[in-house]
RNA sequence: CGCGGGGUAGAGCAGCUCGGUAGCUCGUCGGGCUCAUAACCCGGAGGUCGUAGGUUCAAAUCCUGCCCCCGCAACCA
């Protein structure tokens, strides 16, 4: 793929020079550098020059400004359309670097038109979604690209712009559209390991089931927003639609048709004006799921699909198969009940690409052959419009218990957030690595850990989450601290209170002002809590 | 003036592009049915549509100011 893009013209060799820091292993622009030194390191950055590859991004830059504009839904949703332009407009994008020479960077992949060069970052990360199909020649390839690019929020820059440019320039077609996506929050806030708010998938899917949890996904969250997670909605969700709505509809039908057809399907008869209703509704909503679900729009395809789970429960409850049978109307029950099965299986055959194992299971109760691996139609338009029943005769399930409601014991609510929150962070961790992550006494000591009341604390003027301290530490003298605060305390909260903060650490710039120290806090799903003795003590005290 | 999203019934959301009975799911209250997974079906209660103005015969919807949340970026020794 290098070679395609350098066969094309588009990598050349530049010298560029700058400040360059090494334990950053980044170059710093003037602008970046605080007082001329490394705004991390507060290192003298050194000014090397040196030549590595370039990639022509520069040159593409008008081709994707045009194909964006050109093809409204190619980012969508479409803010981020917006977004992308107004990044693009900004003209801050330049030629990417991409290469790092070997004797500065010893892994990596070796450059195919230059061995003393490894490939930096851009191009091997964003292969990988060619590489794993194989070469362009490759069968696999063939079929599946160009597909649909699916992306969260945050990285919309390299695959809005530098992915389009590379694969422009290697002759392969754009996927169709770049879709972006939203994050799940947890409690309002993003998941974080240090909040310990992580929800784990693999957990989730041991207690709920594959399908269960798939569905959910697909349904809570709206392309292109966040979405919100908690199990007690996942509970409700799966219970309402799943278990009442659709689980039971099948669970209602199958065992009506054991009782009055022997589990055998039934002729379809003419249609009443309510059979044609239901037909047609039935054929709207399918239409609005599938356009919909092309549109990246699952949850709102999902409700569309549900209109017709409704109303299918509905047609049920008016049209009384229970009361047919009693009356001996044997003709109009076999209509209804062929009615209902036929729509049955289009409601799974939407739901494959979803929840496939239980579609299969649901086509399979309804005597259709269904795998998960392949689709169970190869034309949807035709399943939509075409409201051929099943044929009749046919042997189907006699009951059916797909999605069972998940019971909830009744306070339960309060303490479902903890077990997931204790859940979450198991790390197969053996005895071995416990041991090896002993530390040392000495290490500890180092630390130079000291009690000191807060004397005076204001914002950072430059920085949102840091607060400005001056911590009175006694005999040790009055210091200035920065620290990450304020999120979660109001400067004024903080004056008079005592704080434990290690001295010895070496003092650090941080946006202009100097940090001499560092206040410990504890973090916790509630945010951040200053540490402070448990009553009061002297100014300067040990900690130990 | 860094960029962006949002504030609509107890909860979660749709509606806003193209002004004109405020809608959906869950919950809640009452009723119905009895085929079914304490399910399903019907009906009710519950809303100053963040706030203050403006435009208009008419504003959740258009315009302006303000308040409050959230995300990105920066930063969090």
């Amino acid at each position: 793929m290098l070679k395609r893009v350098y066969d094309a013209g588009d990598i050349y060799f530049g010298e560029f020079s700058g400040h360059y820091c090494y334990g950053c292993e980044r170059f710093y622009t003037e602008k970046e550098l605080v007082d001329g030194l490394c705004p991390q390191h507060l290192t003298k950055p050194e000014l090397i020059s040196e030549r590595n590859y370039f990639f022509k991004m520069s040159k593409y830059l008008p081709w994707i400004k045009e194909y964006i504009t050109t093809h409204p839904d190619f980012i969508r949703p479409e803010r981020y359309r917006n977004e992308a332009l107004a990044m693009l407009e900004a003209g801050a994008l330049d030629d990417l670097c991409i290469s790092r020479p070997k004797s500065r960077l010893t892994w990596g992949i070796e450059l195919p038109f230059d061995s003393n060069y490894v490939c930096y970052v851009w191009f091997d990360a964003l292969l990988t979604y060619i590489s794993a199909l194989g070469e362009p020649d490759s069968n696999d390839f063939k079929n599946y690209w160009p597909g649909e690019h699916l992306v969260a929020k945050d990285i919309l820059k390299p695959h809005a712009v530098f992915w389009p440019a590379m694969l422009k320039s290697m002759g392969l077609p754009l996927y169709k559209h770049l879709n972006v996506h939203g994050y799940w929050l947890v409690r309002d806030t993003k998941m974080s390991k240090s909040l310990g708010n992580i929800v784990e998938p693999e957990a989730m899917v041991q207690q709920y089931g594959n399908d269960c949890f798939r569905y959910y996904l697909f349904r809570e969250m709206h392309f292109g927003s966040d979405a919100s997670f908690s199990q007690d909605s996942l509970i409700k969700r799966i219970n309402a639609d799943l278990a009442n709505d659709l689980g039971n509809l099948f669970s209602r039908v199958l065992s009506m048709n054991a009782k009055y057809f022997d589990g055998l399907v039934p002729t379809m008869g003419s249609h009443a004006e309510q059979d044609t209703a239901i037909i047609e509704l039935g054929r709207l909503a399918m239409e609005n799921f599938l356009q919909l679900f092309g549109h990246i729009k699952f949850a709102e395809a999902l409700e569309e699909l549900w209109n017709f789970v409704r109303a299918l429960n509905k047609y049920v409850d008016s049209e009384a198969p229970w009361a047919l049978y009693k009356a001996g109307n044997l003709e109009r029950l076999g209509t209804v009940m062929a009615i209902l099965l036929t729509a049955m299986r289009k409601v799974a055959v939407c739901l494959w690409p979803v929840i496939p194992t239980s579609a299969c299971l649901m086509l399979e109760q309804l005597g259709q052959e269904a795998t998960p691996k392949t689709p169970p139609v190869s034309n949807m338009e035709a399943e939509i419009s075409d409201f051929t029943p099943l044929t009749a005769g046919l042997a189907i399930a006699k009951q059916s218990n797909i999605f069972p409601r998940i019971e909830v014991p009744k306070d339960e609510g309060a303490s479902l957030p903890k077990k997931e929150v204790k859940a979450s962070k198991k790390e197969p961790s053996d005895n071995k690595k416990a041991e090896q992550n002993y530390a040392d006494i000495d290490n500890f000591k180092a630390f130079d850990i000291r009690v000191g009341t807060v004397a005076k604390a204001e914002k950072h003027p430059n920085a949102d989450k840091i607060l400005v301290l001056q911590i009175d530490f006694g005999d040790l003298g009055t210091r200035q601290i920065l620290s990450g605060l304020a999120d979660h305390y109001a400067p004024d909260e903080l004056v008079g209170q005592q704080v434990c903060a290690i001295l010895n650490l070496k003092p650090k710039k941080i946006r202009g002002i100097m940090s001499n120290g560092m206040v410990l806090t504890a973090e916790g799903a509630e945010g951040l809590s200053i540490l402070k003795p448990a009553k009061p003590t002297t100014n300067g005290g040990l900690i130990a």
